[in-house]
DNA sequence: TAAGATATGTACCTAAAGGTACAGTCATTT
DNA sequence: AAATGACTGTACCTTTAGGTACATATCTTA
C-alpha cells in the first residue's frame, strides 16, 4: 500500500478520465505523497488556520461552511472525489489563513502533498495546472450564485430549491436529514426549517417523518420553488 | 501605439513587480493582443453571456455585481489594475456563461487576448499560470467572506464596515457617493441606507451632505461596527 | 419498560428589513 | 427666477426572519 503504483491504480479505477493529468508527474512525487485516510466527522480546518498541504480527494465528501457568532452555520459548498480542496490552495498560494471551516461528512481518502511537492507537481504538469484553474473558477461561480440567492431569495424558496436538488440526487427516494441539518445548509434556524417544511407538506409537495422527508409531488415542489421567480431572472 | 513594446513599457511603468511574469511570453503574443480602451459606464458582460476574450486590466476599475428581479443589486467585488477578470476566465476555462454582470466604473484600458492566444500564454509561462491561480483563490476567499457577512451580519453593521473601508481608502476625506450607490454595494434599498446613515449621524460617526459623507469620528464608527461582534468571531 | 436523548410542532412575540408615499432640499438648466 | 431632475428624510405599514418556550413524539439504551 501507499506506493505510487497503488495510488495510480486507485486513481485509474476511480477517475479514468483524469488519470492523464498525473502522467507527467513523476512516480517519485506520488511515492512521496501519502494516501491519507480521515474518519467521518473530523474537522479539517478551523477558521483562519494555516494549511501546509495540498489535498486531492479520492473518496468521501467534505462540507465547507461558515459559522456565525450565534451558532448558526451556512454551507458554502462540498468537495467531492476528484475535486481538489480549494481552501488548501488559498493557503498554499497566498499564504493566507483559510477563510472557512471544513468537516469530513464521510470517511475520506485522499492524496496529500506537502507544499514543496505540490509546487513541483505544478511545474511538471501543465494539465494539472490547468485542471486547478478550471476547478477554481467553477467554484467561484457557484459561490457567486450563492451570494445572490442569500441576498435576494426568500428562505422558503431556497429551501424548496434545496429539497428539489436533494430529491434529484436521491432519484426521488426519501431524504435522510433532520431539520437542523437543513438549517445548517441554508444559514438559518431549525424552527424556520420546520415551519417551511410543514407548509410544503400542506402544499402536498412532501411528507414528513422523523429523520426523513419523502417526495410526494416533484411538480408541486417545482411549482413552489419557481412560483415567484420571474422568467427574466 | 499598440505594439508589443508600447505595452511592455506601459506594464513596466504601472506594475514593475509583475512585469517579470510576461517575460517568457513572446513579443508575438503581445503584438497580437490589443490594448483595449473602454469608456466609463460600459456594460462588460450581461448575465450568462459567453465571453471569448481574456482581459488583463491596466487602468480603471470594474464593478462586478448581481442583480435581483426586484431591481436591487449587490456588488461582488471590483477588478483593479493588475487583476485579471476572473469572470472571463470562467468562460474561457469552463465554457460556461458568466455568472454575473460587470460595468466599467471609470474609463478602462487593458490587454485583451483571444482564446487561442490566451492558451498559448498559459503554456508558455508558468509564472503567468501561477499568478492566475493566486488571483483566483484570493477572489474565492473574498466571496466566501461576503457570503457569511450577508448571511449573518446585520445591515447596519455591514454599512458601518463599508463606510470604514471607504474612509480608510480616502484617508478620511469625504466620500462622494449617494445613498442609492451605497445600497447597490450591499444589496439593499436606498431607504434602508438613508435610515442607517441618519442613525450613524446621530451617533456622531459621520456628517451627511447631499452627495457626500464626511467622517466625524472614526473611533465612533469603529465602535459601532464592532460593537456586536464578539471577540471569538 | 423506564430513562434519557434526539427530533419535531407550534403558539406567541420581537426584531430586522423592506415598501409606500410623500415632503423637502439642492443643483443645474432654460 | 422658474422648472426640472436628482437626492434625502421620514412617518407608517407589511413582510420576513428569528427567538422563546414548551408540548409532543420517536428512538436508543440501560
Amino acid at each position: 500500500m501507499n506506493t505510487a503504483n497503488d495510488i495510480r491504480k486507485k486513481l485509474q479505477h476511480l477517475y479514468p478520465e483524469i488519470i492523464g493529468l498525473l502522467h507527467p508527474i513523476s512516480n517519485r512525487l506520488l511515492e512521496s505523497s501519502n494516501l491519507m485516510r480521515i474518519p467521518a466527522g473530523a474537522r479539517l480546518y478551523r477558521e483562519d488556520q494555516h494549511c501546509d498541504r495540498f489535498m486531492w480527494l479520492l473518496e468521501g465528501t467534505v462540507r465547507v461552511y461558515k459559522h456565525s457568532p450565534e451558532g448558526r452555520e451556512i454551507t458554502l459548498y462540498r468537495v467531492n472525489p476528484g475535486d481538489v480542496c480549494v481552501l488548501s490552495l488559498q493557503s498554499l498560494l497566498c499564504g493566507e489563513g483559510f477563510p472557512a471551516e471544513a468537516v469530513a461528512e464521510t470517511d475520506l481518502a485522499g492524496i496529500s502533498l506537502i507544499q514543496h511537492d505540490f509546487e513541483k507537481a505544478l511545474d511538471l504538469s501543465n494539465d494539472f495546472h490547468r485542471y486547478l484553474l478550471k476547478i477554481l473558477s467553477q467554484r467561484i461561480g457557484n459561490v457567486m450564485r450563492l451570494v445572490s440567492e442569500i441576498a435576494f431569495q426568500r428562505l422558503d424558496l431556497r429551501l424548496a430549491c434545496l429539497m428539489g436538488q436533494l430529491f434529484e440526487r436521491s432519484q426521488g427516494r426519501a431524504i435522510q436529514m433532520t431539520h437542523a441539518q437543513l438549517a445548517r445548509e441554508l444559514g438559518t434556524t431549525r424552527e424556520m426549517v420546520s415551519r417551511i417544511l410543514k407548509e410544503l407538506e400542506h402544499q402536498k409537495c412532501i411528507r414528513l417523518q422523523r429523520g426523513e422527508i419523502h417526495l410526494v409531488s416533484s411538480e408541486s415542489l417545482d411549482w413552489f420553488s419557481r412560483a415567484r421567480i420571474p422568467a427574466n431572472y
